[in-house]
Order: C-alpha cells, then structure tokens, then sequence
DNA sequence: ACTAAATGTGTAATCGGTTACAGATTGAGG
DNA sequence: CCTCAATCTGTAACCGATTACACATTTAGT
C-alpha cells in the first residue's frame, strides 16, 4: 500500500501539505497542488481510512441492525440503505441479531470498537442510548424521543379493512400478528378501527409468530377454528398465501368464495394466482430515508423530522372481490 | 472510551504490560495480570479495533459482494455468511454490486481503505485478484485457480430432467437462464444431458435475464411461443411460479395437464397452491462454508479442498404428477 | 516604504493500540 | 557464590493519517 509519506517524497512536499490537499483544508500553494496531484496520480494513492479513522474517531461506516435477514421484507429495507449509504461514501456494516439482546449489545460493543459513526437498527430492543453514536430506528419508533423511520401501520390496517368493506366482506376474519410486534398491533387496531365505524361483524384470530415455517399449520387452525367467513384479512403476505392455499385445497374459490388482502407485498405476491391484494410497505425507502436521516445526523445537518412516518398503499390484485 | 493507557495507569503498570495480558503474549508477572485484570473490570475496557487494525494492517472485517440483496437466494447466504462470521469474531461489510463491474471496483477498494481481512463475492466479476487479500468466491466457481463454493449446478440441472423423465414428460420446455451467468448454463447441460440420454423430445426456451419484473412477461412469451408441451423445467424458482400462474390462467391444470420444476426453493415455493416441486440450492450452507474457507485463509490455516462444490436436492411436492 | 494581514509550508504531537529492545530480577546448575 | 538463562517490565518506535503551531513569504493598505 502507497502511504501519505510516500506520496509527499514523490512530489517533494511534507505530509501535511498533502494532506491539505486531500482535505482542501488550510492553504496550498498552486504548485504545490500540481505536484501533489500528480504524484497521487502517478503512485496510484488512495487514503487509509482506518488511520484516518483513528485519529478522527469516527470512521465512515454505519452499522445496520436486522431482525432476520432472511425475512423477504428486510433485503429491500437494507438495497435502500445500501444505495443510500454507497452514494454518500459510507460503508455499511451488517447485523443480524434475530431479537436476542445479547446478539445486539454485543453488535453495538463491536460497532463502537470500529469507530462507527452511525448505528440504523430495525431490531426490537430498546437500547439506552448512552453511547452518544447516532441512532436511527427502523420501522419500530418508540415512544421516546428518537429518531426513527416507519411505515403508518395503522393507516395500513385501515386502508386494509376499507378494502375488504368496499369489496362487501360480510364474514371478516382478522389475523392480529404477534402482540410484541408494535407495527403488527397498528395494524390490527386501524383495520378494526374501520370495520367498527361500519358496524362490521368480525372475528379476531390471534397468531403467535410471523415465522414462516409454521404459516401452513396456522392457516389450517384457521379453517378448522372458523367455520364459515368469506374475507380474511391477514396479518402478512405469508400468512395470506398460506391462507389462500389452504384455501384452495379445500375447494373454496378465491375471491368469489373467500376474499384475501394482505400485507407487505412481497415479490412473489403478484406471481400468485390469483395475485394478491395486499398494503405495500415503502421498505426500500424506509431503508433509504433511514440512512438519510442517519448521515445528516452524523454530519450535523438539521433534521426537520425526528420521526418520519411512511404511507403504505393499497395494491389492487385479484384475490378481493 | 477508556484506553489502554487509562487501563496503564489504574493498574499501575505500562501499557505493553496490559497489551501483553490481553493479548496473552510475552511475559506477564502473575500481579500483574491481576492488577490488569482488575483495572479493565473496573473500568469497563475493550479494545478499540482500529487503533489494532493500523498496526496489524488488517481488521477482523470480512467483505461480501452480493449481485443483488433483494434477489430472495442472496438473504439466506448472507445469514450464512453473518452467522459464521459473528461465531469466530469477524465483522460483515455488505456490498451490493448489481452486476457492476464499477461498483465492484469501488467496493474492493472501499475494502482495502478500511484494511479488511478477506473478501467473499457472489458477484460476476473476475477479479484479477493482484491485492493480496483472501477471495473466496460464492457460488461461481471460475476456471482459474481460485478459492469458491458453490451449487453443483450441473447435478441440479440433472436432477431436474430425471424428475421430470421419471413423471413422464413427454414434451419438454426447458428454459436456459441468461447466458452470462455460469451456473445457468451448468444447469441446462446437466438437464439436456440426462433428456438427450433418454431421447427425450425437448425445446429450449431461451431468457436473457433473471430480473424479477420480467417474469410474467416472460412466461406469456413462452406460452405464446410453444403451442403444446406438457412439462417445463424453469430456470429458477420464480420464473417457476410465473409460468404456473399463466398456465392456471390460461386454465391448464397443474400437474395433469403441464407439470413444472423449478430450482432455488424459495420460501415462497411451498406456499404455493399447488406446492412447487423444485432442486433446493443450500445456499445458508453456501454462505456459512464460504465464511469457514475464507477465515481459514486469513488465519492461514490448511485448506483441504480450493473448490467446494455443494450437492442440491430435489424436494418433491406437487408441481410434478 | 513599512506594517499588518493573508498565504504557504514543514515539524512534531496525536489518535490507541503492538512490539522490538534493553534492563532488571529471579532461579537453576555447577 | 557465580553464571547464564528464563522471566518480567518499561521505554520508545511504529502503523498512516490529521492538525496545532511556528516560521517564512506574499500581498495589501496607507
């Protein structure tokens, strides 16, 4: 590796007056910046960051905290960080800490040990957030007063609940989501919210988990739980396909028979047959915003919003009526 | 942050005495240990990583190129990746390259800026690995003599046309993937090799990308461009699901009419209606061996085999008769 | 022409660790 | 009791950058 030395020998300057250069900090004289330009040029030199990084105490790489990256909806969420993150010259460092604490203190530690100016976290803990590292939350704002981006999930379970009254859904089965999971509360809140104003009649079907291995058990519960309702309104894209299919299975014709809205919008919701109706989530752009908001507070820039609320939207597929 | 030298001084000792106790190296009096011990408990010391990796010229910092995080295979061998990276204290430093050999460019050096260990891609490029950092490449192992784990894509390939052989395919589409992408033409062979041994009648169905929006569109086209067939092996688990979807549109019944295997397994493919019978890509495993080969490098230990090639795995469910 | 401000440059300290080297102490063997 | 090796420990150099400070040289203003 060409070091600042190096490159201060080559164009017969000091190190610092190659370092102003680098940093358009403090005076260079014309010719000096000639010879510093060319000598970069011609030895190939780029900085070392971690030196850099040493002495600022801060380096250029914002960690990335997530919950399960192989949950369709967080590789989305991460493109738009990573875009975000790529095009203003950051690094992103990732985490996977499947809420476990212990899995996120100790990333937290690690992060701080590399100097990271920036922590985006879309994990369930709730960190003090003593270290005085930036810190933005991902699709969970707290109560308290951080910075964070979300979606508006109880605005999604009421466009959600609109659709399926808008479709004449008589018989309306909610799926509420896990109850520690605060998005998938909201969400069940606007939808009854709405289906109440409407004198609506529903049943609620608690599940326990959005893990995706036990989606097709639950959707059996569901039909062997309730004996006759024709919309569902589920607590996640993967529980509605599970839905649908056994759905299918069991002879009933979608939408005409049972009518499915989910939520999220997966990449496969729209491959399905017949294509899911569901509320997209902006995850890219919660990914993207999130990053955004993360780099102004690093670089100190003001922040008009501290919470920032992204508006889900109704995709109309096939499976309502 | 507390320091070494604050450690130093609580202990009342020099600071390359408390190097020497924590990095067990060279001599340390047993009082001293202790003191040292003592001194870091109370002040609650760790390391700053980057002080260490200026010296050492190397951080416990892995890179992974990744073609597209949002392609559903990638997430999984990431976690892989993650996971045996966070059980032997190495960091992840995700990079999303696109398939752009620019990007790529500017990774490796981002990498090198911030003197990472080693380096595991996914992505396309053929680096001329000059820097002489570890590189192990995932799931595209090229001619060269380079590290790699990968799919046997060709046995994948060969698994799929005995499938679909043995659920007598009479009449058999077999889609190619894009031509640039080497484990695509892998699988084509190995399928044509085990459908030309059994004089199977077969047409190829050429796509020249395995973007997700272009699925549909691509599965119209095929349905348009071959009049009969009665199985289709697909380039991959979503193209899979895009020709189902148009084939129940277009009301031939699955698996009686056109049977289909796909290849990946997403997690979507057995929430299907009916189940996709597909060749299961191990690509958690993928990540995770990928990780083990790659710190086996950096630490210099002895390596058994440079190219590891992973078996895939037909997973039956009701897409074939 | 004379002073003050603006400009240009190099030396050395600093960031927080690791380690070569030297000097001191202890212990074993003769 | 002496010698030599083994064990401890501290001082200082080093990793590759940034920047405070001192000093020199221009430039501007009167």
């Amino acid at each position: 590796m060409v070091t600042i030395k190096q490159v201060a020998e080559y164009a017969g300057v000091s190190v610092a007056t190659v370092s102003r250069t680098l940093n358009d900090s403090g005076y260079v004289g014309k010719e000096s910046r000639r010879k510093v330009e060319e000598a970069i040029k011609v030895l190939g030199y780029y900085p070392n960051e971690v030196a850099r990084s040493l002495y600022q105490k801060s380096s250029k790489m914002i960690g990335l905290l997530l919950p399960d990256i192989s949950n369709p909806y967080f590789p989305l969420l991460a493109k738009g960080v990573e875009d975000y993150a790529q095009q203003n010259g950051y690094m992103v460092i990732l985490g996977n800490v499947e809420d476990n604490a212990d899995k996120e203190d100790m990333y937290v530690k690690f992060f701080s040990q590399y100097n990271i100016s920036g922590v985006l976290s879309a994990a369930s803990g709730k960190r003090k957030n003593n270290d005085r590292v930036p810190y933005v939350l991902l699709d969970r704002a707290l109560e308290e007063e951080n910075y964070s981006i979300s979606t508006d999930d109880r605005l999604g379970g009421k466009l959600a609940g609109q659709a399926i009254l808008e479709s004449r859904g008589q018989n309306i089965i909610v799926m509420a989501g896990p109850r520690h999971v605060s998005g998938a509360n909201d969400r069940l809140s606007g939808a009854l919210s709405v289906l109440n104003a409407a004198g609506a009649s529903y049943r609620v079907f608690e599940t326990e988990t959005f893990q995706v291995d036990r989606a097709e058990e639950t959707a059996q519960r569901l039909f062997d739980t309730f004996k006759s309702f024709d919309s569902v309104i589920a607590s996640n894209d993967v529980y509605a396909l599970a839905v649908m299919k056994e759905a299918i299975k069991r002879k009933y014709r979608i939408p005409e028979d049972i009518q499915i809205i989910g939520y999220d919008d997966m990449l496969f919701s729209r491959l399905m047959y017949p294509g899911l109706t569901t509320i997209a989530q902006p995850a890219y752009e919660v990914g993207f915003k999130g990053a955004e908001m993360l780099v102004n507070l690093i670089e100190k820039k003001v922040i008009i919003d501290k919470k920032v609320k992204l508006k889900p939207e109704l995709i109309r597929r096939d499976s309502l009526r």
